[in-house]
DNA sequence: AATGCATATGAGTATATAATCATATACGCA
DNA sequence: TGCGTATATGATTATATACTCATATGCATT
């Protein structure tokens, strides 16, 4: 719980938490979206999947992230206020348009 | 939301919370029920109540922190998971054989 | 007013976490 | 095999947070 709440607690991390809430991606894609570079956004995404809330698998080159199942499982609570927060949050808005172009660029398909 | 999952993710605070759900109690409490020195005890208070965890009221010389009901209001499947999920942290049971010692003592009353 | 107690806070140190740069690894493809 | 791309990670620096000690404040009691 405690390694859960710590991976909870940096902006950054909750900026790409709310952009998986759409669904997988991969790395580059994030680093994309956010305006983060590579070893920022891999080095979060470590420490998302290390508090068990990502999981991830490899295709070719890229890694594709998503929130894990298991920990949707076992947190239905805290989940459900992600869900609801995060949204709220001031950088959501501009974060969701910014995925939207990305997505349109079909940047990692294989 | 990040001030608060901020504040969450510390165990010292998540130890302090875990107590705090069987109601209020003073800063000289939470020193000895947790073997905190007084100042950490204290900042650790003002992080909870900055985040809107907590709320507080002086009474002569003591200062009561409690789980704030606005905290409570607007943060329920939040509030649910800490309640939940804040039983089964490791340092839970000790806490809490310490804390039914140091409510006998009644340290506090005035 | 002087003393003792509870709490808060300034200042400093210790420690943990985030960010960055450089590099390594691993894969696909020409 | 050699090159380009995606990702991970070691090493360093920057920054934020936790802890400690000393001290200040405020109230109660004598």
């Amino acid at each position: 719980m405690t390694d859960i709440l710590k991976a909870l607690a940096d902006e950054t991390r909750l900026r790409i938490i709310s952009q998986m809430f759409k669904g997988e991606m991969c790395v580059c894609e994030i680093e994309e979206c956010l305006g983060l570079t590579q070893s920022n956004v891999s080095r979060h995404l470590n420490v998302l999947k290390k508090a068990g809330i990502f999981e991830s698998y490899k295709t070719a080159q890229w890694t594709y992230y998503k929130i894990s199942d298991e920990f949707i499982k076992n947190n239905e609570d805290l989940y459900k206020y992600l869900i609801i927060k995060i949204k709220e949050l001031p950088f959501y808005e501009k974060d969701s348009e910014n995925f939207s172009g990305c997505k349109l660029k079909n940047m990692c398909e294989n």
